[in-house]
DNA sequence: CGACCGTTTGAGATCCTTCAATACCAGTGG
DNA sequence: CCACTGGTATTGAAGGATCTCAAACGGTCG
């Protein structure tokens, strides 16, 4: 109970895992095939709406290029990101008959769908299917704990340190660098904070040589232990 | 593919339904019937341990009474509790080898255990079981983006309100009042803020005639249309 | 009764937000 | 070719919500 400081310190290793969950580069082959049998991709124009929360969930997707951002949207009319798709994520994923949140494109988007008849056809077929099913759930799980504990606990420029090291592993173009293509609003409304608070600490890491950034778009990590040790968590 | 389908096609406004997730009251029987068949309850103590973050998973728990936490602990030793649990809810339903989280009792604890083996097992047998794991790792996904949403966008008086129409709706004691059995600490590290701010907000709603405390853990709701206005989102 | 643990309350410090101005870049039309 | 426009990003200054530190309070259990 009050041994919490006692009791936590002392957890240092097992629990580095926490936080930062790594990507895990698994690939699932049932869903591809599963979402591939339905033809060719649906494109979709930067900045439009593929559903809305609340929505029969009547499809599923799967990105095969782009990036999707995936919203829950307050009645006053906050906005919280709670994931960033991109190519060979799947959307909505549920047990429900309506999408749990909005999802939105952020460039332009090339979709698979796959109806939710098909989907649950399949589920009952296929046991390889459903074993992926199974893992990218465990996964946006352990995803979205992580992700809870930034919003919970972490500092500003640790949120940002984060960002960064997620965006460096998911979106990293052939040089190295990371190309974001998102607006500096989507990334405060994924992080919790401000586009202005963004904005001042990746010029901070840039003013501090951790990162160097040519336009606002395009950033590359020049001291990626600094990053990691600002991240902490 | 769900009977829970119903509860939430009933979706009033289909935003509102966003931010507050309403507990689901379903009863998900393979899997009782699956951990009951695993003999007697365990009886945990108050603040000890159940299963660390990054532990082989090797056993499945159903909770019987009582209240366990779920934390995150960064290296640092600040702790997020990502999730409350009580009668009726399961613990380590995931895909992976190692538990994502660390499980502690809040309170006096009674659990049913089931080991992975028998659950892998049943989960290929029975098909009715794995229906309800779907939907109950498809309900845990809505819940948890609804926890981004509150510590990513709501102030501390909103976090505080929707905190306790949270436990009006989990932890009902006869009299229509709220028993808490967790600290302002756990109450705080699940809201993302400081224990003096949680308590500053419960006493603000309480000199507004919001809510009565009688004791620090025994709350009632009096006047629920405010405190469902205060947590808006 | 006294010690202990959790809660409450106060005062000051701080981090982040808010508001506002400026800069930057791409696209458009004169 | 260059000014103009709109959208996004950066930067500054001021204010505020929450945190931190610290003290006092209250119930519980030896």
């Amino acid at each position: 109970m009050s041994t919490l400081s006692m009791n936590y310190t002392s957890y240092v290793t097992p629990l580095v895992a926490s936080t930062i969950q790594k990507r895990v580069s698994y690939q699932a082959p049932s869903i591809e095939r599963l979402m591939q049998s339905n033809g060719r991709p649906q494109k979709v124009k930067a900045g439009s709406t593929i559903f809305l929360e609340g929505d029969p969930a009547d499809v599923l997707y799967h990105v095969v290029s782009g990036v999707v951002r995936c919203c829950q949207i307050t009645p006053d009319g906050r906005r919280q990101i709670s994931r960033f798709l991109t190519e060979g994520d799947e959307m909505a994923l549920t047990a429900f008959d309506a999408y749990g949140y909005t999802a939105e494109a952020v460039s332009d988007v090339e979709l698979i769908r796959c109806t939710r008849g098909a989907f649950n056809k399949a589920m009952q077929e296929d046991a390889e299917l459903r074993d992926s099913v199974f893992d990218l759930m465990a996964t946006a799980l352990n995803t979205t704990r992580s992700q809870m504990v930034l919003l919970g606990k972490l500092s500003a420029s640790e949120r940002a340190a984060t960002f960064l090291l997620e965006m460096a592993d998911r979106f990293q173009d052939r040089d190295g660098g990371i190309q974001l293509s998102m607006t500096r609003q989507d990334i405060a409304d994924y992080l919790g904070m401000t586009l202005e608070t963004v904005s001042r600490m990746f010029n901070k890491f840039k003013k501090e040589g951790i990162i160097s950034m040519p336009t606002p778009d395009h950033i590359q990590v020049s001291d990626l232990d600094e990053l990691e040790l600002l991240a902490a968590a």
